[in-house]
DNA sequence: AGCCTCCTAATTTTT
DNA sequence: TTAGGAGGCT
């Protein structure tokens, strides 16, 4: 192989000179299947391209007959900008090169018919499906108190993920939603149609459905795409498998890209199993590894390596690197979720001067993956204290907020007068007279006419139906609606003007002016507003702009000032950054409980996935920190650090735990017979002669009390009973003693938790078992 | 229609 | 603890 590669080399474009040896065989390999198990950090993005790239060059495929799909948007525009890099041209016009539901909204756009549809269909948001679960569980006189609307739309969605349609649905699935699901499902399904609209799931799944059901049209495209290049495979569901089939079933040109061991979307219906049945799907598939990690030292890769060899189910992959030793993976316990914070936060600006031997940063270079959103808090709380710029990624989007809805509602009602959800969000925005009742009779007025509410609201006019000032300010409302339009299919004005106009007339920007000293916001959401319209600018029509924020929801990104980033390590994927920052390991939080509870082992392991993730975002540096008991929903938990903490070799962790810090238990300490009384009123000093924590007799004392923690298939659960609570260690009136907060008297017991009055720190509510963290003062007297 | 109070639930979230 | 929703009251 090396021979052939050598006298290859010198014919071989620089594009893919510049690959290593497995890379340019991925590249190379363009007829029948390919898996390309990438590793985190080993340029498949860069394989990927270039594929894409020699394809057109070798003459293989036109642009547009290659099918070439990712999952996010952030993705698709790398990919766009790194072909268009590659082949100094516009990419823009590259018609299949997308995120599956771009792909697909397009195709769908193109046989809108068959599929019952509109070509100008509009593709709804969360919000949107919402409301209309809402309607339809009240129509049905559903409680919602027991059967939330947010759970038929999480299960609908489902079906959507695994290509059920309300007629295909399994009978094993009937009994989902209180036995309404499937029944409820159809009505949707009506009411999407009806409005002319499809959410996200149905992008998919039409275009699937259509597909099988049309012969004709599926050997059409199986002859137009004549390769297909998937990202990220190991994320893709049941719909997208199914699609990835039908295209490929006659050529197999099909070309897979992904790392089973960064799977960490199974809760939204990604079937890990599809990458690990590749082989079986694809008869001669050509598997190629890519194991050389450009990104990360030897130290952070090993303790990578570490934690996901735990895992069963995977593939398997040896990542390496050229590059060697490197900072050890930094480990260090606090007390608390505020004393972490504040550590990084002291840490992070003793590293952009340059601290502990370490070179400086800056801020950009920095990031905090946290497992849930919530964990944010104490972060941000923190550096606004301190003024440390930070940057919080995926947090609430542009497109989502209040005014900027209400906008595109406007806007949506222009293009598609049957957009019925558009016209129920501004009939009454601002005010026009229109409340209840006159939209009632909008509605019922519409339902008898099988007309759109906009049809239905003209109708009242007509008959009278609506009268006064309401009626005035609806007459005005539609002939604006209808004038506007009109001058802009005739062309008299732009996309632009007819949206300016709108919300003029409409009276929309006006309510915010005159809301101005009402309410602090209201100058904030008018920028938002004419940040919205400035958008536009960037599109050539109406219809495109709203195709875009349906399916784009990013928010802009400032990049101009040095920031901290903060996310979760979700949405880490796919990026990468000089020093990590990964707090709150410690089980319960991360590996999620839920998870665990939820998914057993299955679960464990996606966590532990996340945890790979993590790690391997770094290049240089890398600090995981876990503290000794947290505020969970106000009360305090106690906490041990997490099993992946064990996953990591010891060699590679360098301990900056003080002392007597990590993972402190004080019924660890009552076992133990502990020494003095001092040690335990006192302080943590005491301890300090111990020196490293990590080799320490309790260090081992907690790894092995973590041993006799059991699998979660075998259920992980406090071994605590209330019988013992009852039994009497503890009684209303007892004085306690509690590591952080000092002395106190316990106020209330209930169940295994307790109120307790601290002197010191007043009181607090503590959750069971309050054993862990809380002793008699009397005993403390014996000692 | 808007304000207030009570209740409940509480990972991850792209498209 | 807190945020968001529902329901009640003015």
């Amino acid at each position: 192989m090396r021979k052939d590669q050598d006298l290859l080399e010198p014919l071989l474009p620089p594009y893919i000179r510049e690959l290593n040896e497995p890379q340019q065989e991925a590249v190379l390999s363009l007829i029948g299947p390919v898996l390309m198990l990438a590793g985190a950090g080993t340029g498949k993005t860069k394989a990927l391209t270039a594929r894409f790239v020699h394809l057109l060059k070798t003459g293989s495929a036109h642009p547009n007959e290659i099918f070439a799909v990712t999952f996010t948007n952030k993705a698709a525009f790398e990919m766009k900008n790194r072909v268009g890099d590659l082949l100094g041209r516009n990419v823009e016009g590259f018609k299949w090169l997308g995120t599956f539901h771009s792909v697909c909204a397009r195709f769908l756009r193109k046989h809108a018919e068959l599929a019952g549809l509109e070509p100008n269909f509009t593709i709804l948001d969360t919000d949107d499906q919402l409301r209309i679960f809402k309607q339809l569980i009240q129509a049905e006189n559903i409680d919602e108190k027991n059967w939330p609307a947010r759970l038929l739309a999480s299960t609908i969605d489902n079906w959507k993920n695994r290509a059920f349609t309300p007629e295909n649905l399994p009978m094993s699935e009937n009994d989902k939603y209180d036995g309404l699901g499937r029944s409820l499902y159809a009505q949707y399904q009506d009411r999407l149609t009806r409005l002319n609209a499809c959410d996200f799931g149905d992008l998919l799944l039409k275009v699937v459905t259509l597909l099988q059901a049309n012969k004709d049209l599926l050997q059409r495209y199986q002859k137009l795409f004549k390769y297909i290049l998937v990202d990220e495979y190991q994320d893709t569901n049941v719909v997208q498998y199914l699609l990835l089939r039908l295209l490929a079933a006659g050529h197999q040109n099909i070309c897979c890209v992904g790392d089973d061991d960064q799977s960490i979307y199974g809760w939204r219906g990604a079937e890990v199993g599809n990458i690990l049945r590749f082989e079986s799907d694809f008869k001669d598939a050509k598997i190629i590894r890519l194991e050389q990690n450009y990104r990360s030292t030897e130290y952070i890769l090993a303790a990578a390596t570490g934690v996901i060899s735990a895992n069963k189910n995977r593939l398997g992959k040896t990542l390496w690197t050229s590059s060697k030793g490197g900072e050890r993976v930094r480990l260090i316990g606090h007390w608390d979720g505020g004393e972490e914070a504040i550590w990084i936060s002291d840490e992070i600006e003793a590293m952009q001067v340059g601290t502990r031997g370490l070179r400086k940063y800056n801020l950009s270079e920095v990031s905090i993956l946290v497992r849930a959103s919530h964990q944010m808090r104490a972060f941000e709380d923190r550096f606004l204290k301190t003024g440390l710029p930070y940057r919080v990624i995926g947090g609430p989007r542009f497109y989502e907020r209040l005014e900027v809805r209400d906008a595109i509602a406007y806007f949506r009602l222009l293009v598609s007068s049957r957009d019925d959800l558009a016209f129920d969000r501004i009939i009454n925005t601002p005010k026009r007279g229109l409340g209840d009742s006159a939209q009632q009779k909008i509605r019922e007025n519409s339902r008898v006419a099988d007309k759109s509410l906009l049809d239905g609201a003209r109708e009242c006019l007509l008959s009278n139906k609506i009268s006064g000032k309401g009626a005035t300010q609806l007459r005005l409302l539609l002939d604006t609606l209808d004038r506007l339009r009109k001058m802009y299919i005739q062309g008299t004005i732009s996309h632009i003007e007819m949206a300016e106009q709108i919300l003029e007339e409409s009276g929309y920007t006006r309510m915010w002016m005159s809301l101005q000293d009402k309410t602090p916001d209201a100058g904030g959401r008018l920028e938002n507003l004419k940040e919205l319209i400035k958008g536009l600018e960037e599109f050539e029509n109406m219809e495109g702009f709203l195709e875009h924020i349906a399916l784009v929801m990013e928010n802009s990104t400032d990049n101009e000032v040095e920031k901290v980033s903060i996310m979760t390590l979700h949405a880490a994927k796919g990026l990468e950054f000089p020093a990590v920052f990964l707090p709150g390991w410690e089980d319960g939080l991360f590996p999620s409980q839920r998870s665990m509870d939820e998914s057993g082992v299955k679960g464990l392991e996606e966590e532990r996935r996340l945890a790979y993730v993590g790690i391997t975002r770094a290049e240089e540096l890398c600090t995981i920190s876990f503290v000794g008991s947290r505020q969970v929903y106000g009360q305090w938990q106690s906490a041990i650090p997490s099993r992946f903490i064990d996953n990591i070799p010891v060699e590679y962790i360098e301990n900056l735990t003080l002392p007597g810090l990590y993972g402190y238990q004080l019924d660890e300490r009552i076992n133990q017979d502990i020494d003095n009384a001092a040690t335990l009123s006192d302080d943590i000093q005491s301890r300090a002669a111990m020196a490293d924590v990590y080799q320490s007799p309790g260090w081992r004392r907690l790894q092995n009390s973590k041993k006799t923690h059991k699998d979660p298939k075998v259920e992980i659960k406090s071994s605590i009973t209330d019988a013992e609570i009852l039994s009497g260690r503890f009684l209303v009136d007892d004085k306690v003693f509690h590591q952080k907060f000092g002395y106190g008297v316990i106020l209330a017991l209930d169940g295994g938790n307790a109120d307790v009055f601290f002197e010191k720190a007043g009181e607090k509510k503590l959750r069971a078992p309050i054993e862990k963290y809380l002793i008699l003062a009397d005993s403390l007297d014996e000692l």
